[in-house]
DNA sequence: CGGACTTTGTGCGCGTGTTCACAAAGGCTT
DNA sequence: AAGCCTTTGTGAACACGCGCACAAAGTCCG
């Protein structure tokens, strides 16, 4: 440990499994402190985030060293260091974009507001739900996007469109200066660079987890691949592809 | 290249990051399929499903040699091989635990069946919202968790409950057999040995982009940390904990 | 005031995942 | 049938993240 300057750490880059913790260690220090919990060490909180205390110490030293040895971390410093750290000391303006099912019930979400995310506005392109007051706001028309954004000071917006309106949608908000978008269209956005685009597709966690579960019940398509050494019926390897035939072999197996 | 056996390819295991970009490949094929076209190269699959094309080659011989050198891959035979990978070609029943905003959203969203995952089921502990019907189903009591699990053959719960209520309910469909979940709630679930868990939060999301748009406005906090070599105002690494001191400070700056 | 005890912060080795770059393979043209 | 062109499949180097294990640092008690 080369005592040194303080400036060992991450001059800038805490790493991005790091980040994506945070908010884990987060909310389990809120609950904490809920409880009325001062300290805590490193090996309490890491079992409440459901990681390694190794791991969880060596997140939180990319943020500086606070904590003290023998002791723990005193919570509502800690709390306050890694909202900070997150940007959660100052509000940010989110706009969703589509008031479809999930657009209603992200709008309803209490847990944004609660960490300094204010849904400033809701806008549709359905000129039948234009109007209408969701969570204490009124649905403005798609076609206003530009000026809400302008007006509200929107940074974040919420895309919970259909996935073939997503794109276009997206690049009048980048355009409009939004730079982080939140995206629950399926669909795969291409924006310019300096834009930051997170993901939520619940397909594909469904999906995930039906691999696994297959798995579990034994190998893929049901029956696995008994001889895998050799004799007939190996691995299609470089068998030609669909000449349709052991292909609809296999759709029937 | 060592020929030899057919084997050289994961016996059974699929890197997890493969496992989690395979879904995205499967809806790029959709969509070429859509469209009517036939064959793909893996530059061309590579753009659209937004990955480098060599990890996306990479990705694909995990599940066996399935394309044409100077050809590229035919849509067809790639979209069955991934689904039968994916377990896909076989049905998937899911329960959705929990009727609130977010619960009818999902009930009522199409991508589900779609993928081969069919919602056989709506619980919820409200009384006033058992008996209604959502998107076809009529939503049952939660004490009738387990037989309903029993009698649907449930293989994978989807938490959309309070947080509160989660791990409670995720011990009770565990128990009942369900080995796979898809939480929701903002709560770090424990569960046994063998049964995945898979975690979407909407507000972690949020706040992994509040930390990039930070970073774009320039440093934490907001202003930065100035001269970071030497000087007063030194990053506080090691200044003792709250003292209450520049803990404060740095709060009202 | 000193020593025992607790807990942090991190050096280090390991495994996983990503990317480059290229030889081999197949199709296509002449 | 031979050679050219395209594209796959993968070896190898590199980057990143994880977790062990431990020295250093601090507390607390006698």
């Amino acid at each position: 440990m080369t005592r040194r300057h303080n400036r060992t750490r991450a001059e800038r880059g805490i790493p991005e499994a790091t980040v994506a913790r945070l908010p884990v260690y987060l909310r389990a220090l809120h609950s904490l402190q809920e409880r009325g919990v001062a300290t805590v060490s490193s090996e309490e909180l890491a079992t409440a985030a459901g990681v390694n205390s190794a791991k969880l110490r060596k997140d939180l030293s990319h943020l500086g060293s606070y904590g003290t040895r023998g002791v723990g971390y005193e919570v509502e410093y800690l709390v306050y260091q890694i909202s900070r750290e997150l940007g959660l000391t100052q509000d940010w303006v989110v706009a969703i974009i589509g008031v479809g099912n999930l657009g209603r019930a992200l709008a309803g979400y209490g847990g944004f507001a609660s960490r300094g995310f204010r849904v400033a506005a809701l806008l549709d392109a359905d000129e039948s739900v234009v109007g209408e007051r969701i969570s204490g706001l009124t649905v403005r028309h798609i076609d206003d996007l530009e000026s809400v954004v302008a007006e509200q000071g929107v940074s974040i917006a919420v895309l919970a469109t259909p996935a073939a309106a997503a794109q276009s949608l997206c690049d009048r908000v980048v355009a409009a200066g939004v730079t982080s978008v939140l995206n629950f269209a399926p669909v795969v956005l291409s924006v310019p660079e300096g834009v930051d685009v997170r993901k939520v597709d619940l397909s594909i966690e469904l999906q995930i987890l039906a691999f696994h579960e297959q798995r579990k019940a034994g190998g893929p398509g049901e029956g696995g691949w008994a001889g895998e050494l050799d004799g007939p019926g190996d691995r299609p390897r470089g068998e030609g592809p669909p000449g349709t035939k052991q292909y609809i072999e296999a759709v029937e197996a």
